[in-house]
DNA sequence: TTGAAAGCGCTAACAC
DNA sequence: GTGTTAGCGCTTTCAA
């Protein structure tokens, strides 16, 4: 509505032509020019009209990040990854366009198809059935945070989950627990799956095999946390491996209820090193992950994509981080 | 790139504009065309080219929500007030583009000034002073969430924090504590100026002033809490109000550190209603926010000003939600 | 190294 | 109720 390229080029006595490729940095205007032109535009106060540039472009800059809205409110994770996600973007001259959607499957395909943005971020827990369909008509590029059963050819940033149960597994058997249970995640997910497998493999090699009434699966929260407990507590195990820090914090809670305390009764692990376990009361031992890492690579991947580059998957290193959840058996504390 | 506009007209024998007016719901068109239109278009797998679109109505559908990177990482309410926006926004089929910057002036502001978004909505707590002036220049509608001092006349959403500030002194002044410190937030935004002076003036009410060595001041973070406990926790008051309540749980965990416990030792307040305050331990009595409410009401906001019309800040009721973290004094528990 | 010209796909007056 | 006609502001061949 205001100053155009025109202006800008008038002023400046070139043609819209070079002006627009002074300003977008074209390597063949000639220094003195491209000065003199962006001069003249800053002098002018001139910014440019995104709808313009994108429809004469056919590009966007935009990257639609697509959140389940769940997630968002119980799982702080989530936003670590939507905050490397934007810096990675911005980084990248990139806007990003949030789309806490994801359960309807009406709008978000239609709008995103086209026009919307140039690519696709996805929590791959945000995938309904439906929307699998339409994430592979648009011919968009597209990288999940994630993994997810119905698009195995996708291109993902995961974390090392097969390491991560294998870490917690190693350590629990360190501190000498033989008896260990097991509050796995959902099933479904396969994040929740490769923790446990995993998991049950290590202590398998480690010669302490978990049996089958030693492992309850939760879906991730904290209310199944408690109410997992319930049914392995019984069975008296000196660890629990909780596959997610909400659930393991639904634990702690559950062994305060039951008058018992972690991690003098029972040793806890979690996994993801959400900000909370560290508050928690005792503080969770648990797996890190890199949730900004992932938010960055994903966009780094995604530029490739949009470029045209091949890209492969990528898989974000965890490690174990100890804190007061965990203790040796045998060694009272207190 | 793939089907048109017209090719939609063509397919259903009217012309383009006649298209788009049965796409776009325009009331003029017949019916019958409407829905030929509209069939065509679906049958051809027709979907809007958003930039074009733009381009011609001089309009994006969009809204720039600027957050600051550091608030969403530690302070969950943030993530509640994008719900809030995310959730208002698709209901008036606007998308949100998220801004997690806000701290560099640099790009910003001229992406936004123009063609990015119809409209601006921003925690108040990104504003730098750079970005002020910014606002100004650009014409954009803008909703703040919560006040800022630099922009008085802005419109803005926000909690009833004279009426927290109020609730909670009535409350520990019912339960019999006349010896109350409080952790004030940091003194240069408003919202923590608010809490402070209306619980102050509620208490002289009360007949029951505070004392200058009972209060101190944090920045609203866990460990502020923790350090201002310190400074106030030699005075023995019977109770301690944190403004907010990441401070709280920073002045549970020194109380624990300090051998002493809420609410046994001393009753403590926060102030937001986070999901990790019912977590704490003790859970925490505190003053509920409804941030997902003040996204929805600044989008509504929003949209009023885009249409033109008048609008008028908002101010979104609060109320006090009590738990274990406190107890009437002289009554000692356990 | 620069300019001229042709759209990108759509909306919105303005006629009919 | 529907068609005609201009652009929206920019990028991008194609020539020069």
């Amino acid at each position: 509505m205001v100053v155009t390229l025109d202006d800008v080029a008038a002023g400046s006595g070139v043609s819209r032509s070079t002006a627009s490729r002074a300003l977008s940095g074209d390597a063949r205007v000639k220094a003195a020019t491209r000065s003199r032109v962006q001069a003249v535009a800053k002098d002018l106060g001139y910014s440019p009209n995104q709808a313009a540039r994108n429809l004469a472009s056919g590009r966007t800059g935009t990257v639609a990040l697509v959140v389940p809205e769940t997630n968002l409110l119980e799982n702080p994770w989530v936003a670590l990854v939507i905050t490397g996600v934007c810096r990675a973007a911005r980084r990248s001259g990139r806007s990003v366009t949030l789309w806490m959607d994801a359960l309807s499957t009406e709008r978000a395909p239609e709008v995103v198809r086209h026009g919307g943005a140039d690519g696709l971020v996805i929590m791959a827990s945000a995938f309904s059935r439906e929307w699998i369909s339409d994430v592979n008509t648009t011919r968009l590029p597209t990288v999940l945070v994630g993994e997810h059963d119905e698009l195995p050819d996708a291109i993902t940033v995961g974390s090392d989950n097969d390491e991560g149960g294998r870490l917690v597994a190693r350590h629990l058997h360190e501190l000498g627990h033989r008896k260990v249970a097991v509050l796995a995640g959902p099933q479904e997910r396969p994040d929740a799956r490769e923790r446990l497998s995993s998991f049950l493999a290590e202590m398998a090699l480690l010669d302490s095999p978990v049996p089958h009434y030693l492992v309850a699966e939760g879906d991730f929260s904290v209310g199944s946390g408690l109410s997992g407990l319930t049914s392995i507590i019984d069975e008296q195990p000196t660890a629990i491996f909780a596959a997610n820090d909400l659930m393991a914090a639904g634990v702690l809670r559950g062994l305060r209820l039951a008058g018992k305390s972690a991690p003098n009764d029972v040793s806890v692990v979690g996994f993801d090193n959400l900000p909370i376990g560290k508050d928690l009361e005792p503080p969770l031992t648990t797996v890190n992950q890199d949730p900004l890492a992932m938010g960055e690579e994903a966009i780094r991947l995604m530029d490739r994509m949009i470029d045209g580059e091949p890209v492969e998957s990528a898989v974000i290193p965890v490690k174990l981080i100890t804190r007061r959840s965990t203790m040796p058996i045998n060694v009272p504390l207190d």
